[in-house]
DNA sequence: CGCCAAGTTCACATTCCGATAACCCAACAT
DNA sequence: ATGTTGGGTTATCGGAATGTGAACTTGGCG
């Protein structure tokens, strides 16, 4: 596997240096940026695994800069994680607001900063299927907010309703067989009986509508538009 | 506005002058002490908007100060940041972690300097945003004061509680999962037990309104207006 | 010291999702 | 016709996830 990137942005060339050797140390391949101006220009052009962000910058602070990441569609599969010193109130908030995977308490350990880095970037790995929105027919999958609008009407399904009709509605047209299903929302160690997904996928036609899902007999189901 | 008030501690006179004059320039309200000691008895009669704490000092350093001021629920809203001299090593500053907000490193340039106190003072003001004029319901959240008007009525919430609020109602609708929850209100190194959120949801719905919070089981929470 | 509030935990109670069993239906092969 | 295969439908049950009230812990304060 090739090298992890990661960006690290911070306005104190000490810090800069001191954190970068020690990511370096570990493997990673590292770009560095003085400011969230040249920190998020870098990000776009590179497309890092992760960003690191001091929180406090002159020029444009990390939460405007993870703000600005959070809207480059290129970057949607970029790992953000804040860097600020302070451990107890808003300013948590405000980074997770901004849309931040993670928040790291400066100053940290080399230890625990690698620790936390990898488990973040594992978890990057076996991050969701779910696909984009929908929005075909007036239908339109929401994962931020756990909901399915319907012609606007906003309607809430329980958790595995939801995470099949994201995969299926994920690659409308495209038929889904049962092995694939099972492995994506139930996962490849549960087992499960074969009337499962029917009565789930029962239970999506009912309140969605019998047009959407279509069995594809002896090979799986699919979602049409 | 009124000015914002600064607390300067340093036991060196002459840095404490320079610095004084530097913020009184800038249209500050600054106050100084000479010691850990004096400095937070000093703080917890003004409550001021940001303490500049010298890390090497008589008396009290500025690490137990911090520890100090950190315990100190009236000082929840103060901004902490340590002047470290230069040439430490930052791994040395890692070693301990009292809750600053900012490390600064000196000597530092009265420009440098000015432009950090006023990125943290933004960081501060802007934690505000969180709610904002948010008013869906009747429902607002003021971090300034750390106080909820509904409908008109001025409710006063224990931290946590107000820190849950105000991160859930911080993205209505949005589904936070309680990883995240954790993670921002609890901080990730705190280890707390399951029900522990619930409690907290539960007395969150018992002073605002059970509408307010919609259960997502497997999910986590969310704000609805 | 004793009180109070905040925060957490504990020991249940409750809810509701998800899986299954049991049965039905349709298509097709023999 | 009859059996076989693959899927559809419904009702039901267990258990995980959450709700809840009370007890316990802690720290601040007079």
């Amino acid at each position: 596997m090739r090298k992890q990137l990661i960006l690290l942005v911070d306005d104190e060339p000490d810090i800069l240096d001191f954190i970068e050797y020690n990511l370096v140390k570990e493997g990673y391949d590292v770009r560095t940026a003085e400011n969230g101006k040249d920190g998020v220009a870098l990000a776009k052009k590179l497309t890092p695994d992760l960003i690191l962000l001091d929180m406090m910058m002159p020029e444009m602070d990390g939460v405007e800069a993870c703000t600005e990441i959070r809207k480059t569609t290129s970057l949607d599969r970029t790992i953000v994680a804040m860097l600020t010193a302070r451990g107890e109130d808003y300013s948590q908030i405000a980074g997770f607001d901004a849309g931040a995977d993670d928040y790291i308490l400066k100053p940290v350990k080399p230890r625990v900063l690698i620790s936390r880095i990898q488990a973040l970037l594992r978890r990057k790995k076996s991050a969701s299927y779910v696909g984009g929105d929908y929005d075909g027919t007036g239908l339109m999958i929401d994962p931020e907010r756990y909901v399915v609008l319907l012609e606007g009407k906003e309607l809430s399904l329980p958790k595995k309703e939801f995470e099949l009709l994201s995969l299926l509605a994920s690659q409308p047209g495209r038929v889904f067989g049962r092995e694939k299903i099972l492995a994506t929302v139930w996962g490849t160690d549960v087992v499960v009986g074969d009337r499962t997904i029917d009565v789930h996928i029962r239970k999506l036609r009912e309140k969605l509508g019998e047009h959407f899902f279509k069995t594809v007999k002896g090979v799986g189901y699919k979602f049409v538009g």
